[in-house]
RNA sequence: CGGGGCGUAGCGUAGCUUGGUAGCGCGCUUGUUUCGGGUACAAGAGGUCGUGAGUUCAAAUCUCACCGCCCCGACCA
C-alpha cells in the first residue's frame, strides 16, 4: 500500500474530548475517528489492526474446535422476553419498532438466538458438544460510553457458546476455551491474566476475567504475589479474621449518640466505640422492596456481592425519605435490632460478633452490647464486604494487593438458565430429555485492540506488537521524485517484501523526512526501512525497529533481513 | 440518572468577568526556500462563535430553554 493511496490523518495535538493515553493515540494515528459518543468510524489502518486481532481469535477458536457462525444484529423483543432478560437487560438494550410496529432489540449478546438455534438444529446426545462463535457488531446503551473504543455504545465482540451434555463435559469445554483465551490474548502482545470473577445473578463457581494490567482500567484486581491467587475485587475474598466474640454477659442497652451520624463520630469520646465495634447499617431497594445489609464498622459494602445475595442488579441505597417511615430513624441512626419484616442481610465477618454497637432506629440513640445471634434476626450470612490491599490471602496469608486493569475476555460456566427457558433439550443415551448444559464466553474485540495501545507505546506514538500491527513494514523513501533513486530502491524493495508476504506500507508522500519519521513512529510499525541519498551512496539502507536501534545494511540484504525480523519477533 | 466542566475554522485555543471590528498556533492552498527527526519566508482560503428564544441601539460576551461532548458515580466485552 502507497501512503497516498489510503487514508492516515495523523494529528499533532489530540482532540480535546480524549481523556486516556490510548484514546488519544488511536485519534493521533488516524486509526479512529468520532461520529458520536460511544460510536466510531475504524479508518484503514485501525481497521487493518482490529482485523488482525480477529484473526487471532478466530484461529484460536477454530484450534480449540469452536465452529464460527454469523448471527443477527436484529433480534426479535420476544426471544428476549422468554428468557426475562427484556427486562432485566433493559438498561442496557436498544430497543426500536419497525414501521409494522413489531418489536425488536439490537444484539447486545446472542445467549438467545444461539439457544433458539441449537433447540431448533440438535436433537441428541450425539451431535454433542458443540460450540459455536462468531465475530460481531454488539450494541449496549451504555449509561455513559468512555474512553474511545474502552466503553462504547456499539463495538465489537467475540462471543462464544459452548453446548454439552453433561457438567463435566460443560466443565471441558469451559477449560478449553479458558485455555484458548490465554493464547489469544499471548499472541496480540498483551500482558494478561486471568482472574476468578463474580458470576452475578446467575451464580454458579465459574467464572474467569482475562485482564491487562492498566491503571485506566475500570475493574479492580486483587491478587497474591505469593501463591497467584487473583480475583475481581467483586468477587474477591481474603483471610482477614472474624469479628472477636467476648465473653457474653453484658445486656443490650440503649444510649443517648444526640447528633452522632457517622461510624467515625462514634469512635471519638465520650463514646469511644471502636469502629471494629460498630455494625453499620445500609438499606437498599432491590426489586422495589428495601433491604437492611449489615457489616462492619470499618469494612466497606461490596455492591457485587450484594446483588449476588438478593438475586438481583436492579437496586440501589434508599433514601432518607424511604428509610424513615420503614425503620423510624434517619441514616445515622439505623439498626436492625429487633427488626421484623424486612430482609436482613449480614456480612459474615460479623457471624458470632457480640458487645457491638449499632443504631437505635431512633435518632440519637444506640445500642450498646448487641449480640447478632441474640438480638437481630440475620435472614442470610453472606460475604458482603471488600477486600482492602494488605488483608492476608485466604489461600497462603501473605499479603494481598491490588490493582487496576481493563477486561477484555469473560469466560462463563452459564448451566441450563437459557437451555431450560428455551427449550434447547437432546435426547440422551437413555432416552431421556435434558437441557443442554451451557457457557458463554467473551471477548470485547475493540477493546482489546485497545488495551494494546494503551499498554504498548512510548512518548513518540504506537509501539505495536507485530502480530497486530496494521503494516509489518514501512518503507521511507526521503526523496520520492519518481526517477530518484531512493524512490526505486524503495518500490523495488516494496515489491520484493510484498511478494514475500511481508505487509509493507511505502511512504511516497513528499514530505520532509522529519514529517515522515514522525508519522511512522505516532503510527508505530513495527520495522521502518528508510532510504535516503547518503546511505545509498553506500549502497546501504536503514532498517530501524520501532523503539530498537538504527542498523544500515546492503541494498542487496535488506529484504533477507526483514523477513528474518518479521520471523523472529513472535508472533 | 445524580454531581462537575466544556461547546469559537479540520485540530488546539484566546476573547466572555466589564456587550461595540472574531484573533492566534498547527493543518490546508499557491509561490519561493529547505531537504536525515514536525524547515523558513511570503501571499491566501476557510467562521451559522452548538441551536432557539429573550434583554439591548448593539450579544461570541448577559438571561432562559434545548442539544451535543468530556470527567466522577451506578452498568459491562
Amino acid at each position: 500500500m502507497k501512503w497516498t493511496k489510503t487514508l492516515i490523518p495523523t494529528l499533532r495535538e489530540a482532540p480535546a474530548d480524549a481523556e486516556i493515553l490510548s484514546h488519544k493515540l488511536l485519534l493521533r494515528a488516524g486509526l479512529i475517528r468520532k461520529l458520536a459518543g460511544g460510536v466510531y468510524t475504524f479508518l484503514p489502518l485501525g481497521l487493518r489492526a482490529l482485523r488482525k486481532v480477529e484473526q487471532i481469535i478466530r484461529q484460536e477458536m477454530d484450534r480449540a474446535g469452536a465452529v464460527e457462525v454469523l448471527m443477527p444484529s436484529l433480534q426479535p423483543a420476544e426471544l428476549w422476553q422468554q428468557t426475562g432478560r427484556y427486562e432485566t437487560a433493559r438498561a442496557v438494550l436498544f430497543r426500536l419498532k419497525d414501521n409494522g410496529g413489531r418489536e425488536w432489540v439490537l444484539s447486545a449478546t446472542a445467549e438467545e438466538v444461539i439457544t433458539t438455534l441449537v433447540a431448533n438444529e440438535i436433537n441428541s446426545y450425539r451431535q454433542l458438544p458443540k460450540n459455536f462463535y462468531q465475530v460481531s457488531g454488539k450494541f449496549r446503551d451504555e449509561i455513559r460510553p468512555r474512553f474511545g473504543l474502552m466503553r462504547a455504545k456499539e463495538f465489537i465482540m467475540k462471543d462464544a457458546y459452548s453446548f454439552d451434555t453433561t457438567d463435566e463435559g460443560a466443565m471441558a469445554s469451559y477449560q478449553k476455551m479458558y485455555d484458548a483465551y490465554k493464547r489469544i490474548f499471548d499472541r496480540c502482545g498483551v500482558q494478561n491474566f486471568p482472574v476468578e470473577a463474580d458470576t452475578g445473578v446467575i451464580g454458579g463457581s465459574h467464572s474467569h476475567e482475562f485482564m491487562v494490567p492498566a491503571d485506566t482500567g475500570e475493574n479492580d484486581v486483587v491478587f497474591c504475589e505469593a501463591c497467584g491467587y487473583a480475583a475481581n475485587v467483586e468477587k474477591a475474598t481474603s483471610g482477614i479474621p472474624k469479628t472477636a466474640t467476648r465473653e457474653m454477659g453484658a445486656t443490650i442497652e440503649k444510649f443517648a449518640t444526640p447528633g452522632v451520624v457517622t461510624i467515625e463520630a462514634l469512635t471519638k469520646a465520650p463514646f469511644s466505640v471502636p469502629a471494629n465495634r460498630q455494625i453499620k447499617t445500609l438499606v437498599y431497594v432491590a426489586d422495589s422492596k428495601p433491604v437492611i445489609v449489615l457489616i462492619r464498622g470499618d469494612d466497606q459494602l461490596n455492591e457485587a456481592k450484594l446483588a449476588g445475595v438478593v438475586g438481583t442488579t436492579i437496586f440501589r441505597a434508599a433514601t432518607a425519605e424511604e428509610i424513615l417511615p420503614a425503620l423510624g430513624a434517619h441514616p445515622g441512626s439505623l439498626g436492625a435490632v429487633g427488626v421484623k419484616g424486612i430482609g436482613v442481610y449480614a456480612d459474615a465477618r460479623l457471624n458470632g460478633a457480640n458487645e457491638m454497637t449499632t443504631g437505635a432506629n431512633e435518632d440519637g440513640f444506640h445500642w450498646r452490647n448487641v449480640s447478632i445471634e441474640r438480638d437481630i434476626t440475620v435472614t442470610k450470612w453472606w460475604d458482603l464486604r471488600t477486600v482492602s490491599p494488605g488483608e492476608p490471602c485466604a489461600k497462603c496469608g501473605k499479603p494481598l494487593k491490588i490493582r487496576r486493569a481493563i477486561e477484555v475476555g469473560h469466560v462463563f460456566k452459564l448451566g441450563t438458565k437459557y437451555s431450560e427457558a428455551l427449550n434447547a433439550t437432546f435426547l440422551d443415551e437413555d432416552g431421556s430429555r435434558k437441557p443442554c448444559v451451557m457457557g458463554c464466553y467473551g471477548i470485547g474485540v475493540t477493546r482489546t485492540l485497545q488495551a494494546i495501545i494503551e499498554q504498548s507505546n512510548d512518548k513518540d506514538g504506537i509501539v505495536w506488537p507485530l502480530a497486530v500491527a496494521p503494516y509489518q513494514v514501512c518503507i521511507t523513501p526521503l526523496n520520492v521524485t519518481a526517477d530518484n533513486t531512493c524512490m526505486k530502491h524503495a518500490e523495488t524493495i516494496y515489491a520484493q517484501l510484498t511478494a514475500q508476504g511481508v505487509e509493507a506500507i511505502l511512504d511516497d508522500r513528499d514530505e520532509r523526512p522529519g514529517v515522515k519519521f514522525k508519522d511512522a513512529d505516532l503510527v508505530g510499525f513495527p520495522i521502518r526501512v528508510s532510504i535516503g541519498e547518503k546511505s545509498l551512496a553506500n549502497g546501504e539502507v536503514e532498517i530501524k525497529p520501532r523503539g530498537g536501534a538504527m542498523t544500515l545494511v546492503k541494498v542487496d540484504e535488506v529484504v533477507k533481513k526483514v523477513l528474518a525480523l518479521v520471523n523472529r519477533i513472535p508472533g
